[in-house]
RNA sequence: GCCCAAGUGGCGGAAUAGGUAGACGCACAGGACUUAAAAUCCUGCGAGAUUUAACCCUCGUGCCGGUUCAAGUCCGGCCUUGGGCACCA
């Protein structure tokens, strides 16, 4: 059969009796089916777009055989920077090579035979569709949602356009790469951090995959902590940290600035550095120009002299730093900072010599009533030359540990251990490397019958040379002096004390983890939970401070200085301000015209164009100036689910009774590189529209899943440069759209990436010729040859196209294909259920075969199989028999066999018998119909 | 560094309320058909030991340990790869 032809003529058959289009006035049930459209791209259909496509296609073919109403539509991304470039190079308006583009790949995706309605085709582009985005934009503006701000933003010198974070994470620009560099520009801003909790909440009323969620609430970013004033020394102000670890203010010894702090200005005339501080500002904006990803990431930062703050639980002093590692954009542009228990507080204390205070200490041991306290030391000592690290072991009194000892009255730490090494070992020609936290620990001392409660300094030491003096042992000091590896350490010393200072020698740092307080007055003793509780009481009691949420979430920088987006529909007039158009002018139209270049001064080319940008205020008539930014290009796509609901409507975006029939979108397909960013932007627009009664949902998807990229043979992503690009137009010129449908489905797991194989693909044309040579082996006879392999696969098939396990569902109609080429003949029943369940990966070929056999109606006007569930389990079962849990043989028995017959099947077993003669027979396991296992001694 | 996902034959991958590991497909090898090739069909195909052969036996799902009658699947600790975030206080 000819491939092409037979291609042609069903979709023509799909097309002219309009099979695939949804109604919006339907009884049935409705199902709402949406793959993400993609941006028409000059290189044209790319085979990963076939297995999104076709997968969500075959479900989609397979609810509407179920009696669904099933939407299913397309359209086209088709604003954004590709299309503009082209643009200026060639002289011609964007929406020429965009037409272009779109009308090959329709004919791509056709040729594949997607059941998409077309009928309800656009492109964010038609300004049929973009009216209703500017519409949309101005009731975020009416409701104090859109507002234009003068910001630092990330600005792309190469596109010369603004970009918002999201577009130039890493700090380059997702476009071209270049390196992002900070401008200061006026902004059209979108209050998203509002819906920060929204967002979060939100995902309760949604099923998607977990990874999915996860990946949209670290894209949030929430905290929750507090914020703390610290009143500046004799002066009348006062710094507000945010800090999600209150408990840790008895630790702060030093407090950073952001360098844009406007806290620098206003007491500008007390730091007595100023000079320093100016330079170290312009030193920190300039570092964002340049090198801010790079890896010197080595802490930075400017006293400021001549003015501290007071800690507000202790009345200490508190120096107070800028740094760059404080961010002006986040919390409150200020920290403080606790060195102890911080990594990057403790690297700049460690780096400019600022005190560190530990105020929480890890506990080790079990606690025991009537401990005595002391203060000791663990000293670990190592060796450069060979690696090693000086133990003490002492046998059966205490397995290996480091050198131990007891602080004396007017010893300190470092002198105690040095006494205690030179004692134990005789080295006497150390460096102390690290002096390391304390360590709360319980323990029972068996020598003494006490118990004891002791705080444990760790020192780490570093061996100068080899040179020794007498030991000086007491009497049940019995052990022996061993150097030993890293390996054997982590092997060997097993005391918990020990082993947690060994963990702290080696990541020396701060202790971030949970403890008990010291040093902290009146939250001594507590652990990090309740001395955060306390804390919080304490400071709102004497208002110092209160509980806070933080997010990362930003605002949305909503304004792109490009020509080919949607123009912001709002007009300047300098007597009323910022005017919006009015409905009736809408849509604000892109002018015809040939020439795109951005300028150099940062504003869009639009503002070149002044035939365009000069026009009259709508309210009360003086001239004005347009809005030259325009929209970015998530804009478009925030909210193009709720357009197909009713796509021609010309009186409103969508109607009332359109949105409320299609409600959700029961199952979104797309990349996971869209699920942080167009979803969380698409749920932020669809929550604000449903705010203000627009839209009948506050989430608008309910399933969301992501499929796996298709990598070239060479397991690499597909590419022009590296070759290995695989043209589906190619492949369905050679083997046939149906071929290549199944091959997709059937290369592997559909949310992971696979690599291409024309290969395998070459097995799945043979399938489907194996399928087709059935139609010769066809009988008179009626129902099904063999009950039980049928309805198995119709459960399988069933279950797996509404689960996305596509390969197996191939799989199934492989085995069950393979089953009926085994047969002498099959009955007409059994060719159609087989075609009827492969119709939705390959439509062409059944529906061929289906007519060329006369089996009946068009299939995809037909219903979807069902299928009895008792006859999808089997009467008689083959279930193993382990001896010891080694599979020893195999049994026939009947379902539900009772427990004795089994045990008396398996002592026929001649392999059976041979393991188990001559043995005692301690306990027979029967797991019903799965297993038996007989355990002999 | 942190978070997430994944490691199973020569290859793509099956199998998780713990229960006969390797379904299905590819590649490969042998055979049938053919003047021949392709196509098609049949058989074999994790590793190893033994055997004329079969049966059988040992090992085997990244590594180490644990729970269990039984672990690819559960628990603890690593290693590797891929992806995301990256000074978020």
């Amino acid at each position: 059969m000819e491939n092409s032809k037979i291609e042609k003529k069903w979709q023509e058959i799909w097309e002219k009796e309009g099979v695939f289009h949804a109604s919006n006035n339907s009884d049935k049930e409705k199902y709402y089916i949406l793959v993400e459209f993609p941006y028409p791209s000059g290189s044209g259909l790319h085979v990963g777009h076939v297995r999104s496509y076709t997968a969500l296609d075959a479900y989609a073919r397979m609810q509407r055989m179920k009696g669904y109403n099933v939407l299913f539509p397309m359209g086209w991304d088709a604003f954004g920077a590709p299309a503009e470039q082209y643009a200026i190079k060639n002289h011609i308006h964007p929406k020429m090579a965009v037409a272009a583009n779109i009308e090959t790949f329709k004919s791509q995706i056709q040729s594949l035979g997607i059941s998409f309605d077309w009928t309800r085709e656009f492109a964010t582009t038609d300004p049929e569709y973009y009216k209703w985005t500017q519409w949309q934009f101005l009731k975020f503006y009416e409701h104090g949602m859109a507002y234009k701000a003068k910001k630092d933003i990330n600005w792309c010198p190469n596109c010369k356009t603004g970009l918002s974070n999201e577009d130039s994470s890493g700090g380059v620009c997702e476009r071209c790469g270049t390196k992002v560099i900070q401008k200061e520009k006026e902004q059209w801003m979108l209050r998203m951090s509002d819906y920060s909790e929204s967002l979060i909440e939100g995902l309760k009323d949604t099923h998607f995959a977990d990874k999915i969620k996860l990946g949209q609430i670290n894209w949030i970013g929430k905290s929750t902590g507090a914020e703390v004033l610290f009143k500046v020394k004799d002066t009348n102000e006062s710094i507000k940290v945010y800090t999600t670890r209150c408990d840790t203010l008895f630790g702060a010894t030093f407090m950073v600035l952001a360098p844009e702090h406007p806290l620098i200005e206003t007491l500008q005339d007390k730091i007595q550095n100023m000079d320093a501080v100016r330079e170290y500002q312009r030193f920190a904006k300039e570092k964002t120009t340049f090198e801010r990803t790079e890896l010197t990431k080595e802490k930075t930062g400017v006293k400021l002299e001549g003015i501290t703050a007071i800690n507000p639980v202790n009345g200490e002093n508190v120096e107070i730093w800028i740094g760059d590692y404080v961010m002006m954009g986040y919390g409150t542009g200020a920290i403080m900072a606790v060195p102890a228990h911080d990594e990057r507080d403790y690297e700049f204390a460690q780096k400019y010599n600022i005190p560190i205070i530990q105020v929480l200490e890890e506990v080790t041991g079990t606690p025991h009533a009537n401990e005595t306290k002391k203060n000791s030391i663990v000293a670990i000592v190592y060796n450069p030359k060979n690696e090693k690290y000086l133990t003490l072991n002492w046998h059966e009194l205490g397995g290996r540990l480091f050198i131990g000892g007891t602080i004396k009255d007017g010893e300190d730490a470092k002198e105690c251990a040095l006494r205690e090494i030179k004692e134990e070992t005789g080295y006497c020609d150390l460096t102390l490397e690290y002096t390391l936290p304390l360590i709360n620990h319980h323990y029972y001392a068996y020598n003494k019958d006490k118990y004891f409660n002791i705080d444990s300094t760790g020192l780490f030491f570093k061996l100068n040379s080899e040179k020794q003096v007498a030991q000086n042992l007491e009497v049940d000091e019995k052990f022996n002096v061993e150097w030993v590896s890293k390996e054997e350490v982590i092997n060997e010393v097993k005391d918990e004390l020990h082993m947690k200072t060994f963990e702290y020698a080696m990541h020396p740092g701060a202790m971030v983890g949970d403890g008990i307080h010291i040093n902290s007055e009146f939250v001594n003793g507590l652990n990090k939970e309740d001395a955060i509780n306390k804390m919080l009481a304490y400071l709102e009691s004497k208002k110092l401070g209160n509980k806070k949420v933080n997010y990362r979430l930003q605002d949305w920088i909503f304004s792109r200085q490009r020509f080919w987006g949607e123009p912001i529909p709002l007009v300047h007039c300098d007597n009323c301000g910022w005017v919006p158009v009015p409905e009736a002018e809408l849509p604000v139209l892109l002018p015809d015209v040939a020439e795109y270049e951005p300028t150099d001064d940062g504003e869009s080319p639009l503002a070149k164009i002044t035939d365009w940008v000069n026009t009259t205020c709508p309210k009360c008539g003086g001239p004005a100036k347009r809005e030259t930014d325009t929209m970015p290009n998530w804009a478009g796509s925030s909210w193009y689910f709720l357009r197909y609901m009713d796509p021609h409507n010309d009186k409103c975006f969508a109607s009332p009774e359109a949105l409320k029939y299609w409600g959700k979108v029961d199952w979104y397909n797309g990349g996971m590189e869209h699920t942080t960013r167009h979803l969380l932007y698409a749920r932020f627009w669809n929550q604000f529209l449903y705010n203000i009664g627009l839209v009948p949902n506050s989430e608008p998807i309910d399933i969301r899943v992501s499929h796996g990229m298709i990598l070239g043979s060479n397991n690499e992503k597909m590419s022009k440069s590296k070759g290995n690009v695989v043209n589906p137009d190619d492949i369905v010129k050679e083997y046939g759209a149906d071929t290549l449908r199944v091959y997709e489905m059937f290369i592997g797991d559909y949310e992971k990436d696979a690599s291409w194989s024309t290969e395998s693909l070459r097995g799945c044309k043979r399938f489907l010729d194996k399928v087709e040579k059935l139609a010769n082996k066809l009988n008179n006879q009626s129902g099904y040859t063999d009950d039980s392999i049928i309805h198995k696969t119709i459960k399988k098939v069933t279950n797996d196209l509404a689960t996305m396990k596509y390969n197996t569902a191939v799989s199934a109609l492989m085995i069950l294909t393979n089953f009926y080429e085994k047969c002498s003949s099959i009955t007409k029943d059994d060719y159609r259920t087989l075609l009827l369940l492969l119709n939705p990966i390959a439509p062409h070929i059944t529906e061929e075969l289906n007519e060329k056999v006369s089996l009946g109606e068009m299939l995809c006007k037909s219903s979807w199989p069902t299928f009895d569930e008792t006859k999808t389990i089997d009467n008689e079962i083959t279930i193993g028999v382990q001896v010891n849990g080694k599979l020893r043989g195999e049994i026939e028995i009947i379902k539900d066999e009772d427990q004795d017959s089994i045990i008396a099947k398996t002592k026929e077993c001649p392999n059976v018998i041979k393991h188990i003669e001559a043995k005692e027979i301690i306990k027979t396991i029967v797991v019903p119909n799965k297993i038996v296992n007989i355990i002999v001694k």
